[in-house]
DNA sequence: TAATATTGTTTATTATAATACACAAATATA
DNA sequence: TATATTTGTGTATTATAATAAACAATATTA
């Protein structure tokens, strides 16, 4: 039996995420705060899960062309409600 | 031509959804901000499209189900980054 | 329409995310 | 191995998200 996911796990995804996207570009922590005018301690923290703010996970995702998806995903989510509420 | 998704349209969007799923189950910002110990005011604000921590926010997305899906997309997004490195 | 419930808004305070800086630890490169 | 680069940590400060409480503005219901 596989235990539920918990906000813990998805903030370390993120962060791993973020990671990932960033070392693809070959960009440092540096390099990634720069270009979006944070600070790379923002960086740092929100890579190893810790909490952060929506702005900044959404620069981050918008600098990986993320945005557009996570827009899409929550606008089905959306029409699935729609959806159900139909039955 | 569509403009491209901005972080504010997202942050809108989200907002949106934290409205429509309340509804769905019934609940005043009131009530929900009871059931996860944060003040209405937060919720208030999050509905309308302000900034928010993502402890917020997935506090609420964790009410409502949506963590694994969530957590599920990352992965998978994480995945196809993988298969991209492959080429 | 009157009463009730919900949502929006304001102000003040508290908690904490973000910043800046320095330095140590770990990785990568010459 | 020595040098350079990157990442992790610590401390102090600043900006702002979160809280609390009250009240006005809108919906909802009787």
């Amino acid at each position: 039996m596989i235990d539920a996911i918990t906000i813990k796990d998805v903030k370390l995804q993120l962060g791993e995420l973020c990671k990932q996207k960033r070392r693809s570009y070959e960009l440092s922590q540096e390099d990634l705060a720069e270009v979006l005018d944070i600070s790379r301690y923002t960086i740092q923290k929100f890579e190893n899960g810790k909490n952060a703010t929506l702005d900044t996970v959404l620069k981050i995702a918008n600098h990986f062309d993320l945005l557009n998806n996570l827009y899409q995903a929550l606008k089905d989510i959306e029409k699935s409600n729609d959806i159900n509420s139909l039955y």
